[in-house]
DNA sequence: TAACGTTGTAATCAAAAGAGTTACAACAAT
DNA sequence: ATTGTTGTAACTCTTTTGATTACAACGTTA
């Protein structure tokens, strides 16, 4: 299985915040139609990634906006936020081993080390990619776009 | 969403050929008691590793075995091997964001190669793990557990 | 202060994917 | 031939994701 959708549409909303957000008010229903998804599940996005303080959100009038400087934004942060796999643990762990064989009962210890040196890896990979990078390469392509 | 137990299921397979292959014909039936799963599941994964060159299984007769020196079986090859993601590609991205919208027409591009390298360095630090290094852990849990 | 547009959130539904299960033909060894 | 096993298809069950409906809470402004 793959990394849940939440993780790419959560960064598609800092793209159309920074875009969009000297021309329109930003709603979930405005958002909904770029990313081209339910308003409400960018509703729930917007609540998670606030709950981070990484965006802000107006209740009654409406809008988001972006909460922190651009490259103080890891995808790291986005990831953690919108909570994209389960329990933080990437690899799903078949739980119920047969605790009368020698390695159904350590198969946990003997792996877990290093299924965390993996996903370590890979988070520490994110924490180095910010949405200022994500900000220059919407602006580079939609330029290119126009031309 | 995470990856699927299919990659640990594998690596216990191997651990349990290694372990007890002096001592058991090592069937689907006696893999799956240990991993506590059903033995065609077990089947349809030795398929996959057979596939990729890494076990033999004996038709017929039954039984199955590692087929390459341990230290030669590395976590790529088996994540590889039994498809644990979908379609090679880590994250699930949402595809079918509103081509009307500058940021929904260009998402994929800005985000594409980051998404890649991220994956990447989960998938190198993958190719850094073997079979061997399982092995000898097995073997020292078990001998720890029998004290 | 009433009307309007929006957010926050619960409840329910539909679709997709994983894993389990049943069934049985193909095969090897005795 | 019989036995035990693999290879594989077909189907079901379960879990998870995302879609949808519904509506109260809230701000703004006319």
């Amino acid at each position: 299985m793959q990394i849940s959708s939440r993780f790419t549409i959560a960064i598609h909303i800092f793209a159309c915040i920074n875009t969009f957000e000297k021309e329109y008010k930003i709603t979930s229903d405005f958002l909904a139609s770029s990313v081209n998804a339910n308003p409400v599940i960018i509703r729930k996005l917007l609540q998670q990634l606030k709950a981070a303080g990484l965006v802000t959100v107006q209740r009654g009038s409406g809008g988001a906006s972006i909460a922190k400087p651009l490259e103080e934004i890891t995808f790291f942060d986005i990831y953690n936020a919108v909570e994209c796999i389960d329990k933080g643990k990437l690899f799903h762990f078949h739980e119920n081993s047969n605790k009368n064989c020698p390695v159904g009962r350590n198969i946990h210890h003997i792996l877990d080390d290093k299924l965390e040196r993996i996903q370590k890896a890979m988070e520490e990979e994110m924490k180095k990619i910010t949405i200022a990078d994500v900000i220059r390469d919407t602006r580079k392509y939609i330029s290119e776009d126009i031309k």
